[in-house]
Formats: structure tokens, C-alpha cells, sequence
DNA sequence: TATCGGAAACTTGTATACAATCAAATGATT
DNA sequence: AATCATTTGATTGTATACAAGTTTCCGATA
């Protein structure tokens, strides 16, 4: 119960909830009944509800008065434009890194790709673990220039997006293309190829989003808004 | 009672309380206490309980269990690195605008930067005014671009940022140097000068963090962290 | 006087009862 | 059989009582 930051009981709630949004557990659309809720955890409406209004807040859930609870869809354009968002605030941080990187600091990012590699020759690895190797590698350009908050803010401002790569997840095979991509970002950045950076990040962050196209308008039409 | 969207009594006090303390009603650090509010409002715990955990979510007040709720103190870094954020986003989103503007958008442009000098020559015109046709000018890069979610997004995300802009118009009086550094990224909008146009954005969005440096070591300091 | 202990008065946390509203099921009417 | 009004059961919204913990204050004691 008293698992991670959860001083009390709504927290609990609260953070199991969110927990099973992200992982797809409760589905996108599907209602969610308080009463349900308490019975589950065995408290009273009170926290509850108090978790259902933070998950409001963050638009994991809407609420309509007097009648009912639901799990948000996903919206193919709001994802798109916090992508963008995304590109532009990671762009400006590699431009930035590009001009004051030691070697130092260069060698640990060739570290970071190194293990990714490593990972993914085990037979075993979790995609869980790769996808915080990645999300590590692209912190660190945020905490080398001194922008870690940024980054932590992009992550949890992005958590509707990191719903959607859970979908897409599931497709994906073939690890090596995002590792590739992250060494020829790191070329380009050692070479000062700003032009070439740029073209690689869009590319690196949008692929998800056109790989999925397809994919959402079939198996998981009823995730998404219209 | 039910003005905007308030559907219900918490929604009431949630935006009541958001209001004051964006406009500094509220202090930075000031205790909250949920009795008094209610006595306010006249509605019970409840509803102002529902309204503290939203203004949590967002970061807008603070609770120490079972011993007070306080109105956040700003964070001079953490307002900095949102400020990095929204030069990252809207610079990019001015190149890309730049790359496709319409003779028609960039007079609408022009239209927008002439009703603001328009503005400040009334004698007795609102400041409050200015902020919303600054914003209003800001919004415009992105719904040319059909990025108009993003900027609200950016808007919502940069409420802190709001809240130090408040102490800082109490300070300003030249609004003609605002609409000066408009009319020049116009101009160097126009005239694709890409770097000139970064530079200007970037002063243009930085100034007010170097001007209020020294009036936060004096006048405000218990408003901050640190 | 200074320090420690404990009671009292505050704070937030939780459970519960009930009110307000909506939505679906039901039955009367055409 | 179809339609409309009503009832029934669902939901969320609100008030209140009490539990749990913290802080403050005051007095006993060294």
C-alpha cells in the first residue's frame, strides 16, 4: 500500500489507476465505476474521488455530472502536435549540447548506445527496460545543459503519447533501427552537422506516428477520438 | 455562481481560488485553510477539498498531511527552463510559418501588432488588456500552422510563467518596446533572416527574467524558493 | 530560567448518509 | 406495434461526523 510517494490512501488509488491507464489495462473509453472502485481497494468513495479528480486534471479521465466516468480516448492530433512540441524543445537542446559537449560527456552518451546494444543481444530483455534506456539516453542532452526539469516535464506532460508507443510497442521488432538512429544522431551532433541533426530527430521521433496510421484505423479504432 | 464552465460548486472554487492566486490575491507561501474557504463559499469541506487537489495537480498549492496547505512559492529555474521550452516551440513554429505564409496571414499579422500600438495610445487603456492581445499575437504563429492545441497547451503549462509576468508588468511602462521587438520579428519573418529572427525571439522571451533579476533579491523575495 | 511533557486546538484524511440528476426500463395510451 | 409519461435504478454531487496526525501552548519540573 504505502508504495512510492503514496502518503495515503487517495494517492494509492490515484497512482494505481494512472498505472493501469498507461499500460492500456483500463481501455480508452471504457467507463469507470466509483463505487467499483472502492470495492477494489477497499476504501471509501471519499479518496476515490479525490484520485478521479487528479486523473481529471491530467485529462486521463473525463467525467460527465450525474452520469458517468470514463478513461479518455486518444487524439491522433493532440499526439502529433506534442510530438512537434517534443522535436522542437530536443532539437534546440542537441544545438545547444552540440556547441558545448566535453568529452567527457560525449563518451558517456557512446555508453549509453553501447548498452542499448548490449540489451538487445540478450535473449531475453524486457521491452520494458529498452524503453527506459531510451527515455535515459534522451535525458541526458536535458541534464548535461542543466535542463533536467525540462525533461521531467516533457515526460509527464507526454504520458498520453507514452499510451500511445504502448500500442506501438506491441508491432515493434526490430530495436536495432531506433539504436542505429540514436549513433547517427550522435555522429552528426560530434561532426557540427546541425542541418543533418535536425532532418535525424524528426525522423527519429515522427516514425512511430506513421508507422501507426494503419494499425489505429483497424485493430484499435474504438482507442481514439472520431 | 455559474459563470464559465463551473458545473458544479468545486468547479466554483477551483476557479475562484486558480484566479487569485494567478493574480497574486493569494500569496506565494501563503497558508490556505480549508474551514475558511468554506466559510467563503459557503459550501462544505468536499467541494474545497475536490478544488485543492486539482490546484495540487497542477502545482499550484502544496498540502503537508495533517498539517496545512500552502499557496507554491516560484521557482526562478524551473521558470527559466519553461521559458527555454516556449522558445524552443516558437521558434520553430515561426521558421515553419515562415516557410508557407500567405500574403493574408502576414497582414493579419500586421493588423494584430497595429491594433496593439492603437492600444497603448488610449490614455487610460488596461494592462490586462495588452497581456491578452500579447498572447493573442503569440497564438497567432501557431493557428496559422494548425498548431493551435499546442499553444494552449503551452498557455496552461506556463501559468507559473503568469504569475511572474504579473509581478513584472506592475513594473513595466514602456509597452511601445514590446510592440517594437513584434514589429521586428515581422520583419525578419518576412525577410527569412533565420538567425536574426532566433536572436530577437529569444531576447524578446528572456528580457523580463534579466530585468526582474534584482527586484526578486529585494521586494519579492518570499514569494521564492530558495 | 530553561527544558521537558502533555493536553488542547488546530490541521488534513476518511467514511457515510443523503441530495440531485440522468438514463434506462416499464407500463399506459394511442 | 409504436409512442410517450412515469417509475426505477443507476450515476455523480454535497454535507457532515469522526479519525488520525501535527503543531502550539502552557504548566510542571529540574
Amino acid at each position: 500500500m504505502e508504495g512510492k510517494g503514496c502518503r495515503n490512501r487517495a494517492d494509492y488509488v490515484f497512482e494505481a489507476l494512472k498505472r493501469e491507464i498507461l499500460n492500456l489495462t483500463l481501455k480508452p473509453g471504457q467507463p469507470i465505476s466509483e463505487n467499483e472502485i472502492c470495492a477494489r481497494f477497499d476504501v471509501s468513495r471519499t479518496p476515490v474521488r479525490e484520485a478521479l479528480r487528479r486523473l481529471q486534471e491530467q485529462s486521463f479521465v473525463h467525467t460527465i455530472p450525474y452520469s458517468g466516468t470514463y478513461v479518455t480516448r486518444l487524439n491522433l492530433e493532440d499526439i502529433r502536435q506534442m510530438i512537434y512540441m517534443r522535436v522542437a524543445v530536443e532539437l534546440m537542446v542537441m544545438r545547444d549540447f552540440m556547441k558545448e559537449a566535453t568529452p567527457l560527456q560525449l563518451e558517456e552518451v557512446r555508453h549509453q548506445i553501447r548498452l542499448q546494444e548490449l540489451l538487445i543481444q540478450q535473449p531475453d530483455f524486457d521491452s520494458e527496460q529498452f524503453h527506459q534506456m531510451d527515455a535515459r539516453m534522451h535525458a541526458i542532452w536535458f541534464e548535461f545543459l542543466g535542463k533536467g526539469k525540462l525533461w521531467e516535464f516533457i515526460q509527464a506532460q507526454q504520458l498520453h503519447y507514452s499510451r500511445f508507443r504502448m500500442l506501438d510497442f506491441a508491432t515493434e521488432t526490430d530495436f536495432s533501427r531506433i539504436i542505429r538512429e540514436h549513433s547517427y544522431l550522435l555522429e552528426q551532433l560530434e561532426q557540427q552537422q546541425e542541418k543533418e541533426l535536425e532532418d535525424a530527430l524528426k525522423k527519429h521521433l515522427y516514425i512511430s506516428m506513421t508507422r501507426m496510421k494503419d494499425v489505429i484505423e483497424t485493430e484499435y479504432r474504438e482507442y481514439f477520438e472520431l
